[in-house]
DNA sequence: ATTCATAAAGCAATCGGTTGCATAACAAAC
DNA sequence: GTTTGTTATGCAACCGATTGCTTTATGAAT
């Protein structure tokens, strides 16, 4: 354990004030240039390092960013914090990571350990119990900026960072039809979330569009686990008239649900077409591989962590921009070409 | 923006000095307990919260802990994490979390940021281009507690938390061998990670042990991505003599292969008989599915961050335990179960 | 020579808890 | 009645950087 090296100390060894050289040391434009590598060099000679304690303290500013997803065991959500935690590092921010695991008792006491750790800005993407955004009002009235991303709730105070998850899922039940599907089934996750709620949106407006049939028989609304594909795969086994087509709103949950329909017999894509959604590595595993949305989740990390630190730096009025729209891909696969190229 | 409330203000309140305040809350036995009652419901009641700055700045403490690891986008280390932040959580402790990409400059400057932010202590799992730990000395000298989990290097100043490899690696092949293979390939990663090199040893054990055939044609040391496992799928058709057994350090790895190695016309487990390794979701979607060893990553996460904070609490002496070792499962699947059951 | 503007650096208060040492109050022991 | 001990609380310095305001130095303008 050795003493640290403060400006104190620097200021000693060069006969000057400890603001003269907290001013250099932060380019303070009332110190001569020539004074500031004066002290600059001598700070690096002497090691030292700022004590970040202290300055937040005095600043009431922590260069800290707070991250609360639902889970971080997830293919996606770890390269959008993968994403977060680049753009972060380079502008010399830190983050604080936090998972809900889908309950919002967890999200609420998350946020307030992150509200007690004094974030300057937080990156949020939504439990699926969770219903409003009230755990958040700390934060709004001490005007601590929020970003929603991937799982959001529309609502003035906050910048919500998605792809166009409603024409995405228009874009992949048209791709369907377009290989000749007549009935098309649709498992989502939890309505409550934007996410499978506009999918699902844009999956009925491509049936009504082409008059092909829905409703109940066709949408079932699942957790997407690996035994709810499985679970789908026997529900449509017993269905009287089976689908031709099946959009799932998560890859890993139609990888299983392909598995046990290939088991029962059904070929992939002759007897049904199949969309995932994400392009999470498995869709490259499973046999055929298979056609699904690119969801891009390392951009949205960054694009979500570089606004915040923007608007920290003032660079960027969040306000102004209350939604930011990603591009995503349809990639098709052999899980759904039946359509042969000429 | 609305004004904090400080233990000054609970103090004017309650004509009380700060200083007895502070020391309520922080349940020193020197305070009344009746006064501790007073003071910790006015507390409640102005919606008091301990300002970490100040806190830290007096005390040199930060509760918060590092992590670095090679990538954050992996299955295995979100599981990992999310072990780690669910007791870090537990124990009012923050988590401050990096990737190094694997590459050791970045590893070096993400240690510097977290010598910087001042953690009590570091998770790491070192990047395969880590040579040697010179660049946590800052964190020996100043005794902060380093553990290392899964990649690591032994040395005495810090505990290592892993599996046995070794063990592992001959399980797996003894398994194959018990499966009737008499030629088994391994294909192992960067060989300057202990978990690689062990496996390789305990593959190579099994080997002599049994009189098998081994040698370079045999090995390949690989960076372990989806690429690799198709190249190997190449390389094994143009072998004059083709294993009849597969042991990859990696289950993605071993599933790209394993795709590839179906379309040139192998059977699996028939012609070659395959073993992963980390029980990764992939596993299970494969057919025939994967044999894999399931490598604990939510326990990993959770005793890696468990033992440092008991350490840090005074609960535990680091030094004392060196190395803890992890149990493993090898899960047999189709991939690999020639010998029916009786 | 005097005044004034400007640049460069210093003084000292401040951020909000923490903690070693002193003090006060009161009871028990001598 | 004085001494000793115990318990509960207060005083004030301290952690280290930041910043509004003041001071000093320097040169230009009058």
């Amino acid at each position: 354990m050795q003493k640290e090296v403060t400006i104190y100390d620097i200021a000693k060894q060069l006969q000057l004030s400890p603001a003269t050289v907290s001013r250099a040391l932060n380019d303070h434009p009332a110190i001569n240039s020539n004074t500031k590598t004066i002290i600059t060099s001598k700070a690096l000679e002497m090691g030292y390092r700022s004590n970040m304690f202290a300055s937040n303290l005095r600043r009431q500013r922590t260069n800290t960013i707070g991250v609360i997803v639902p889970r971080l065991d997830s293919a996606f959500m770890s390269t959008v914090l993968a994403g977060m935690e680049k753009v972060v590092n380079e502008s010399n921010y830190n983050l604080i990571i936090s998972q809900s695991l889908e309950s919002i008792k967890k999200e609420v006491t998350n946020a307030k350990t992150m509200f007690d750790s004094r974030v300057d800005g937080l990156l949020v993407s939504l439990s699926s119990d969770t219903e409003n955004l009230d755990h958040f009002n700390a934060f709004f009235r001490k005007g601590i900026p929020l970003i929603l991303f991937d799982r959001v709730v529309q609502q003035k105070n906050c910048t919500n960072i998605v792809i166009d998850n409603l024409k995405a899922g228009y874009d992949a039940t048209i791709h369907l039809i377009e290989q000749g599907c007549k009935r098309i089934m649709h498992v989502s996750g939890s309505l409550k979330r934007n996410v499978y709620a506009d999918r699902l949106k844009g999956y009925r407006l491509a049936l009504l569009e082409h008059g092909l049939p829905g409703g109940d028989e066709l949408e079932r609304s699942t957790n997407l686990t690996r035994q709810d594909g499985l679970d789908i795969a026997a529900y449509i086994k017993r269905m009287p008239t089976p689908p031709d087509g099946l959009f799932v709103s998560s890859d890993f949950c139609a990888v299983s649900c392909m598995g046990a329909l290939k088991q029962s017999g059904f070929s992939i894509p002759n007897d049904i077409a199949v969309v995932g959604f994400n392009n999470d590595p498995v869709s490259l595993v499973i046999d055929p591989t298979l056609t699904t949305i690119h969801y891009p989740g390392q951009e949205m990390g960054e694009i979500a962590a570089q606004s915040l630190i923007n608007h920290l730096n003032g660079l960027l009025r969040l306000s102004a921009t209350n939604t930011i729209l990603l591009n995503y891909d349809l990639i098709v696969r052999g899980s759904s070409q039946r359509v042969k190229l000429a």
